[in-house]
Order: C-alpha cells, then sequence, then structure tokens
DNA sequence: GTCTATAGATTGATAGAC
DNA sequence: GTCTATCAATCTATAGAC
C-alpha cells in the first residue's frame, strides 16, 4: 500500500470516527481497525492523535474557507462597482452555501461537517483550538464585511450576533442525523438541503433586527 | 461525613469536571480527587459513570423546567384572559431568561448550564439522551405555544426555526468563558448577563421573519 | 513503510476488611 | 458507608525486526 493511501485512509477513519464518537471517545485501535491500517502507522505518519486532528481539520477546512472567502470578495466588489454597500443577506450566503453545498459532496464531507460544528464548543480547549486557529481568519473577513453592509450597528452587536449566527449553523451541521425532536411526536426530517434557505431566512431577520 | 454530602460533593465535582473537561475526558480517579471522596464511592451512590452524569442532569434540569413551564403557562393564561393569542417574544422570554437567571444563581449552575448546552450536540447518543429525555416535554409546551402566537407559520417552519433557537441558545450556554473571538483583535468579552436581550431580540426576529 | 510486540500508564469497576 | 487493594481491560506511544 502507497504511503498516500495509507494516510488518507487514516485520515478518512479519523473523520469518521472523531465526528461520530467523538475525539477522547475514539481510540486509535478503533481507528486503525476501520482504516484497515497498522495500529503503529498513525504514529509514524501524524506523530500524536492530536496531530492527527489537526490534519482531518487542515484537509477539509482551508478549501472551504478559500471558497468562502472567495465568494464573500466577490459580493464586495460587486457592490463597490455599483458603488453600494454589500447586502447583508449576500454575505452570509456566500458564507453559508459553501458549507451546506460541501456537506452534500461526498460522505466524508458530511462528517467532517458535523465535526467542526461540534469544534466550537469542544471544552477541551487544545481541541477546540485546533480548529479555531483555522477559522478565525475567514470570520475577521466576514465582520469586516458585515459591518459595511450595516454600518448602523455598533460593532459590539453586529459582533454579538455574529456569534448567534456561529451558534445557529455550528448547530445545524451538527444535526447530521438526529434531529432534537427526533424520538416526539413532532413532524421529525432534518433534511440539510431544505434547510439551508430557512436557515439564511433566520439569521438575516435576526442580524437586521433594529438595535 | 454523612451519605448526602458524599452524593452532593460527588455531584458538584462531576457536574464541574464534565461540563469543563467533559464526560469521556473526565475520569472517576480525577472526579474522586477533586470531591474530596473515596474512588469507590461513585459506584456506591451512582452506580456508575453514565448513572452519575444522568443524576447530574436531572438535579438541575428538572427544577429548571418546572420553572420555564410555569412562565409560559403565565403568559398563555395571560393572553386567554384578554381573548388575544400569546405575543412569541413573551414566550421565547419566559423559556429563555429563567435558564440565564439560574446559570448565575451559582458556580455550580454555571458550569451545569455549559453542559447542558453541549449536551445537543454530544455525538454518543447515549449521553445526548440523558439531556433530550428531559429536555423534550418543555421543548413540546413551547412549540404548542409558540403555534398559538404564530398560527401564520406552518408546523414545518416553526419546528425548524426552534430548532434554530435552540441552537442559538445551546451555543451561548456553552461560551461560558471562551468567546469565538477570544484570541482575535476583535472585542472581546462575552459577557452573559449583557448578552439575554440581544439573545431574545434576535431569536424573535429569526422567528418571525416572514415565511 | 509496515509490521509485531510490548512498555507504561490509566481506565471503570469490584471484592472484602472495617 | 467508607476504605484499600486490585482486577481486567483499555489506552497512547514506541522499540525493533523485516
Amino acid at each position: 500500500m502507497s504511503q498516500s493511501d495509507t494516510k488518507t485512509r487514516i485520515l478518512d477513519g479519523a473523520e469518521q470516527l472523531f465526528a461520530r464518537e467523538g475525539f477522547h471517545n475514539t481510540s486509535l485501535r478503533t481507528l486503525t481497525s476501520l482504516a484497515s491500517v497498522n495500529l503503529a502507522s498513525v504514529n509514524y505518519h501524524f506523530g500524536s492523535k492530536e496531530s492527527l486532528l489537526q490534519a482531518v481539520i487542515e484537509r477539509r477546512l482551508l478549501p472551504l474557507n478559500r471558497i468562502r472567502e472567495e465568494k464573500i470578495e466577490k459580493v464586495l466588489s460587486a457592490a463597490k462597482k455599483i458603488a453600494s454597500p454589500p447586502e447583508a443577506e449576500a454575505l452570509l450566503r456566500a458564507f453559508i452555501e459553501p458549507t451546506m453545498e460541501f456537506r452534500n459532496s461526498s460522505p466524508g464531507a458530511r462528517d467532517f461537517i458535523s465535526l467542526i460544528g461540534r469544534s466550537l464548543t469542544e471544552p477541551d480547549e487544545t481541541i477546540r483550538n485546533c480548529f479555531m486557529d483555522l477559522a478565525l481568519p475567514i470570520l475577521q473577513v466576514l465582520f469586516e464585511a458585515l459591518h459595511q453592509a450595516l454600518p448602523q450597528l455598533s460593532p459590539a452587536i453586529l459582533m454579538t450576533r455574529l456569534q448567534f449566527i456561529i451558534g445557529t449553523m455550528s448547530h445545524v451541521m451538527c444535526m447530521s442525523s438526529h434531529s432534537i425532536f427526533h424520538s416526539s411526536e413532532l413532524p421529525p426530517a432534518f433534511d440539510h438541503d431544505a434547510l439551508v434557505e430557512p436557515l439564511i431566512k433566520y439569521v438575516v431577520a435576526g442580524l437586521e433586527a433594529p438595535e
């Protein structure tokens, strides 16, 4: 088996297990068994379990953030061309839509989205920072862009509401399979595709509420 | 040491550690050491680590849900008296405010709120259900009440938006200490008290957005 | 690069004295 | 009810043969 095969199989398996079972609840034995690689190969290729998590997140998040940033910049430059402020909805759409599209691109991507949605609330700071370090730049870009779109909002309240938006998103991203009301008598069916437009409508309304 | 003392010390310690370190990342040895009780007493009093988690959640969540339900019923009956539908904002306030007030009632309560905020995105279904089983009844009460307040919203979209609201809340509840932008140059200070009103304003606007 | 074997530490749970 | 002592299983990580 070639090196890249082994590395990829480890990354794929880790992505799945970290998302579905949690990082601390996933043992290297379970992982290497699922990935059909040798137990020792994880430490050989990645050095440690934590560095593996870092690699899992980097592999997908860097390309995703590149797409999100491109789309945001496109909205900004289009607005500049007609000398008007950008639309908040267009900016949030540029941020949210690629996430959900990416989620549907493969089963692994689905697990990945669930994993990073969960990383935000991770109590273990080391784990949380694995994700946050890579997410901060794009969030700052989004913050600046939204400030242009809604200059009437104070930076403090804009920041607060952006946090709410991230919270809403990360929750949706985690709910791969389990709706909150899954076991209740209420209408279940937590369909992510059908969720994108309602999600955008919800966060835009919350963001644009009068201060 | 009396039995109830030991039980309480275990519950307090577990609440703190499960919230701050995570359930799987908390060992019984760390817990019993922090609580200054014997290692064996956890299994003696609670049977297992998982049953302990269940007890930790029940101790606080049952009283909190009783308060939330009372406040919701009060809004409903006041509306009934004047023969008008209840206000969505009053209902969400009845749900959210007790949570945040409770959070400030003691350091343990603060950890607890962080713990249940996190439970929703817990990948381990057993753990997630420890919380969900106790949370479902009040969520159904809230759903029914919001349906009276906003009859123009279809049950499906109301349900979806209620999930968004829970997501926003649970994210706020988790952020005891760490703001998303904590390590950035942007204004930090994630003050929960100052967050209640912006949170209510945000979720009400999102909930009442035109369909 | 991949493997076996294992070190060395830690885990949840329990048996049995007091 | 509380303690010590310990079991049996698990864990991450590594050494060394191939």
